[in-house]
DNA sequence: GCCAACGTTGGC
DNA sequence: GCCAACGTTGGC
């Protein structure tokens, strides 16, 4: 996957910002430290009750960019071609690691392509694996290196997640901002209010609202 | 490629 | 802990 950026510093844990996903080439290494959590045969249960249960939004960049040399590309397709779950990683912002952090396993969340030419929901996925430490931080040469995230002390974090639809229409950008009008279904959604941040909460109402949607649209056809 | 919005940095 | 300057995100 791919994400965007590294800024920042040291406090560690409160706020705010925004990144995406990174490319491909730490994976494998994430992959790996999947020790943290532990339980991979478990992943397919859903663990987590209906209610209490959390959505949310991912970002990622369907075209290619390079960043420190390395293609950053990742688009809802290229997440159906993995075998196994993904590392969703080079996440370089407070607020968004923050929401990556409060990922349950059997949640599920929206894909979204972002810096492209038609901005908007693509598909969903399934977080299969609860935050790890993200090792990308700490390679040279991965897109979104951070110096000062120390292997004794990482400071940022991935979650695994797989692939679980592609929408026969993706839901743009625009669409979005126009139910997101006062009073409208997305009023409050946080995706819409911060939109920088690319790792973002959607609530159950939202969710629903949305996944109606898709499905009009893919009967439609 | 531009640039508005907004997050981050760092001085005070 | 405020806030101005700076840097990034990401739509267009």
């Amino acid at each position: 996957m791919r994400k965007r950026k590294p800024l920042n510093r040291c406090l560690d844990g409160v706020q705010p910002a925004t990144a995406r996903k990174a490319a491909p080439v730490s994976q494998e290494k994430a992959t790996q430290e999947l020790k943290v959590n532990g339980d991979v045969a478990a992943s397919n249960e859903t663990a987590v009750p209906e209610e209490g249960r959390n959505y949310w939004l991912l970002k990622a960049e369907p075209d290619s960019r390079f960043e420190n040399g390395v293609d950053v590309k990742f688009s809802i397709d290229d997440l159906a071609a993995k075998k196994e779950p993904e590392p969703w990683d080079g996440i370089r912002a407070y607020a968004a690691r923050n929401n990556l952090r409060a990922m349950k396993k059997g949640e599920l969340a929206f894909f979204y392509h972002s810096n492209c030419k038609e901005p908007g929901i693509v598909g969903t996925m399934e977080i299969v694996r609860e935050h790890s430490p993200d090792l990308s931080a700490h390679d040279p040469k991965a897109p979104y290196y951070d110096p000062k995230s120390k292997p004794d002390d990482p400071k940022w974090s991935v979650v695994h997640v797989k692939f679980r639809s592609k929408f026969a229409a993706s839901i743009g950008l625009k669409e979005l901002r126009e139910m997101g009008g006062p009073g409208k279904p997305l009023e409050n959604m946080q995706m819409l209010k911060q939109s920088r941040l690319s790792v973002s909460r959607v609530n159950p109402a939202e969710w629903e609202y949305l996944i109606g949607v898709a499905e009009e649209r893919a009967s439609a056809t």
